[in-house]
DNA sequence: CTGTTAGCGCATTCAG
DNA sequence: CTGAATGCGCTAACAG
C-alpha cells in the first residue's frame, strides 16, 4: 500500500534505498539515453521508485529546467458572472462560443493527451484581466479569440517571449500561430450543395445586430462568392422570420442559408407558423451542427464546424513553435452534413 | 516598454534597485499583514517591481511554498480522439457531458476567478490513465464524474492525501466532497407543473438502454416520487416514438416527461409526425434546458440543469476543504422554465 | 522594521 | 558509468 505518504517520497529517498546517488535516479527516470546507466542499476533504480510511490515534483522540476511542458488556455467564454460587456457585444458571439467551449476543451484534452501534453492551465481570467501569462506556469499560450475583443489580448502578448497560438482566428499579430475555422469555405459548400439542387435564388437569413461578428460576416461572404463564382448575384439578406415568409410566399426565394443552426431554427419556426415546409415550400441549410440538429426543421442539413478539430490542431501549432519551428496559420475544413431539410427546387428555376 | 525580457528580472533584481533584501521585497510584495514593512520601503519597492516588470516566477514560490492555489480538474468526456469504451457505455452518457463540458468551464472558471485561483490545471488524461495527480501540480482536484465510470477514480483517489470534490456524483468515498444536480428533484418540479396543469396520465419517455446512467435513473425516481405523492401510479415508460403516439391515441397518457430535452425532441418529431399536435394533444416536458431548446417542439417546457453553477460549487467546496474545514456533499436545485409544448389536460382528467 | 541564512526537490555540470 | 557539488527563484525562520 502506497498510502497517503506517496506525495513525500523524494528522489533522495529513492537513492538511499536503493543503494545509488540521487543524480543516478534522476539519470535513470529521465529516461534519456545521453545519460548512461549500467542496465542493471537502471532496473533496480525504477524498481525501488515503483515500490516507494515515488512521483517526481514538478514544482523542483520546473524550477530547476525553466519549463513546464504544460500549455495555457485562454477561454473566451467564462460563464455567467462575467462582467457584463462595455461594447455591447452581440448575444450571439456569446452563444457561439458558449455552445463551443465544450468542443474545444475536448479537442484540446485529446490532443494533450496524444502529444504527451502533461497538463492543461486554464487561466480563469478570461480576456478581462491583463494579468499576466508570464508567471511560468506555461510554455505557450492557446487564446481561443472572442471575435470581438481577442485581439486586443493578442497584440498585448505579441511583445512578450511567450508563444501563442489564436483560436478561432485568421488575422494575428506577427510572430502568431493561428488555427480558424474556414467560415466563408464552409458557407460555399453550404450553397454549392443548394445549387446542385437546381435553385438560384438563395437567400442569406441571418446578419442584422450579429453582423458586428467576424465569423458570421465571412460566412455571409463565403456565401456571396458561392453564388458569384455560379454567375448569380446574392439576394438582399433576411434579417427575420416575416421578412423570409414574405420572400418565400412570393417566390422570391427557394433555398436559405442560415447563418447559424440556431438562425435556421428560428427560421424554420417562423416557416411552419406560417404553414409553409421544409423542403418542399423551401430548402434550408444551416452551419454549425449543432447537437440536436437532427430535430431541427424535421432534421437540418448544415455544415459541420470543426471546433474541437482546430483546437486539436492549435496544441499541434504550438507545440510546433515551442520546437522552434516558425508560426503557421491553418484553417480547418468543414464538411456537409446533409439531412433533410434540403431538396430539388421544384419551381422551373 | 518593458519587452521580451520581462520574465527574467528576478526578486534580486528589484532587491537590488530598490536598494533592500531580496526578503524584503518578497514581503512587501507578498501582501501579507503578518510581515511589517515601513509604508515607505514598501512604496518604493513596488514601485521599482512594477517599472523592472517583475513577475514573480510560480514555480520557485510553489517549490518553496509546497503548494500551488491551483485546482485539477478531471473532465470526463474529452473528445472524439477518446479510446471506445470496452465496457459499452451508452452512447447518451456520453451526450451529457459533452453537452454540458462547455457549463462545466464557464461555472469552474467563474468561480475561480471570484475566489482568486490563479488557475485551473485540467488533466487530459481523462479518467483512462491511472496517471498520478499527486505530483504537486495542484492543491485540490475537481472530479467530473462519468456517471458509470466516475467511482473508479474516486476510489483510487480516496486513499491519497489530495482533498477531491466529486462533481456529478451523489455518492462518494469518505471524506470526499461532492456536488451534484438534483435530478430527482427536477424530475418531480416537472411533474407538478403537468399535474398542476390536471394531468394525471403522464408517462415517463426514456429508458431503455440508457438506463445504466445513474442520473437518468434518479429523474425516473423523482418522476415516480412526484406521482406517489399526488396518490398516482406512474404509467409503464415509453422506450421510442411509436410507443408513445400510440399510448396518445389511445388516451393513455396526456401529458410526456422526457429523460433530456434531445429526448423530448426525439418525442415531439414522432408525435408531429404521426400529426399530433404539441400541447394540443400531449403536453411534453423535456430536462435540461440545452440550448435550443426554444425550438424544440415550438418551445419546449423543461427543467434548468444547473452544470455551471454546480461546478462553482464544487470550487467552492475544495477550497473549503482546502482551508481545513470538513467535506460536505451539495446537490443543486433545478428550476422549472415554461414554454409552449405543456398545457391544461383537455380531457375529462 | 530589515537583512542574513538556509533550504524546498530536482537536473545538471564536472570529477572521479 | 557514477557521485558530489551547485543553484534554479523564492520564502520561512531567525538574528539583528
Amino acid at each position: 500500500m502506497k498510502g497517503p505518504e506517496a506525495g513525500r517520497v523524494s528522489i533522495k529517498a529513492v537513492a538511499a534505498a536503493s543503494g545509488v546517488s540521487p543524480a543516478t535516479v534522476s539519470k535513470v527516470l529521465s529516461g534519456r539515453a545521453e545519460y548512461p546507466v549500467r542496465t542493471e542499476t537502471a532496473e533496480r533504480v525504477r524498481q525501488v521508485a515503483r515500490e516507494l510511490g515515488y512521483v517526481p515534483d514538478v514544482a523542483a522540476r520546473n524550477l530547476r529546467t525553466r519549463q513546464t511542458g504544460q500549455l495555457g488556455v485562454v477561454l473566451e467564454a467564462v460563464g455567467p458572472s462575467e462582467p457584463d460587456n462595455l461594447l455591447g457585444e452581440p448575444e450571439a458571439s456569446r452563444a457561439v462560443s458558449r455552445t463551443f467551449d465544450g468542443a474545444i476543451m475536448a479537442g484540446l484534452s485529446g490532443a494533450a493527451r496524444e502529444l504527451d501534453v502533461p497538463a492543461l492551465v486554464v487561466y480563469p481570467g478570461g480576456q478581462q484581466l491583463a494579468r499576466t501569462y508570464l508567471d511560468g506556469r506555461v510554455d505557450g499560450l492557446l487564446v481561443s479569440c472572442d471575435p470581438l475583443r481577442g485581439h486586443d489580448l493578442l497584440e498585448r502578448l505579441s511583445g512578450t517571449a511567450l508563444p501563442v497560438v489564436a483560436l478561432w482566428s485568421e488575422q494575428v499579430p506577427p510572430g502568431m500561430g493561428a488555427a480558424d475555422v474556414d467560415h466563408a469555405g464552409g458557407a460555399a459548400q453550404a450553397v454549392n450543395h443548394l445549387l446542385e439542387l437546381g435553385h438560384t435564388r438563395i437567400a442569406f437569413y441571418g446578419g442584422g445586430q450579429a453582423s458586428g461578428v467576424e465569423h458570421f460576416q465571412r460566412r455571409e461572404a463565403g456565401y456571396r462568392g458561392a453564388l458569384a463564382a455560379a454567375g448569380l448575384t446574392a439576394l438582399p439578406p433576411l434579417h427575420d422570420g416575416t421578412a423570409l415568409v414574405e420572400a418565400v410566399r412570393r417566390g422570391t426565394v427557394t433555398a436559405v442559408f442560415a447563418e447559424t443552426d440556431l438562425g435556421a431554427a428560428a427560421a424554420f419556426q417562423a416557416l411552419s407558423g406560417a404553414g409553409l415546409s421544409v423542403p418542399q415550400d423551401v430548402s434550408l441549410i444551416g452551419f454549425d451542427d449543432i447537437q440536436g440538429a437532427e430535430y431541427i426543421a424535421g432534421g437540418l442539413s448544415t455544415v459541420y464546424h470543426p471546433a474541437a478539430e482546430m483546437a486539436a490542431e492549435g496544441v499541434r501549432l504550438l507545440l510546433e513553435q515551442l520546437a522552434g519551428h516558425p508560426p503557421r496559420q491553418v484553417l480547418l475544413p468543414t464538411r456537409l452534413v446533409l439531412r433533410d431539410s434540403t431538396g430539388p427546387n421544384p419551381g422551373g428555376d
